[in-house]
DNA sequence: GCCAACGTTGGC
DNA sequence: GCCAACGTTGGC
């Protein structure tokens, strides 16, 4: 039994966005093909843990939503697929390389808190996702933020 | 489309 | 092990 921790995930919208997750309700967070995002998937993420759903490379870069990890890391399948577009030869299912959890959809917010406001936020300074160059598609959120930013809702 | 920032690869 | 070249991310 170890405490809950809360995360915040990126998706570009156009290949998957929170309405696809509120329509398929549980889908396997995929295709990360980072080795510190792989490290927090494979060691730190639990189920139980909460995310915030964030859209990225579109038109208002933001929080939209919320979901529930409901499967702590395994293997990412789609590095051993060919044909799949995340393939990787250097991933042996004997020794997989990449690993991925199962989220579900919980909600979406209101309204989107955009990147631009996040910013904004003294309080949230100290936010990975909002430090100088950071690309990481997984960041961990404090508990401190996360009701933070819920309150802007 | 631009480009800053960063990660990965591979020659040496 | 260094580091230049290259690829990717992602905001603007």
């Amino acid at each position: 039994m170890s405490a809950m921790h809360y995360w915040l995930m990126k998706s570009e919208p156009s290949s998957f966005s929170i309405e696809d997750l509120r329509r398929r309700k549980i889908e396997p967070w995929d295709g990360v093909r980072n080795f510190q995002a792989r490290n927090m998937l494979r060691d730190e993420m639990q189920k139980g843990d909460l995310a915030f759903f964030y859209h990225s490379s579109c038109a208002e870069p933001g929080i939209v939503g919320i979901m529930e990890i409901v499967r702590g890391g395994y293997p990412d399948p789609t590095a051993f697929d060919p044909m799949d577009h995340h393939f990787d030869p250097a991933s042996d299912p004997d020794k997989p390389r990449w690993y991925q959890v199962d989220v579900r959809f919980k909600r979406k917010l209101r309204r989107v808190i955009a990147l631009a406001e996040l910013r904004v936020h003294k309080k949230l300074q100290g936010m990975q996702i909002l430090l100088r160059g950071n690309r990481l598609s997984i960041t961990p959120v404090s508990k401190q933020e996360w009701d933070y930013i819920l309150k802007l809702e």
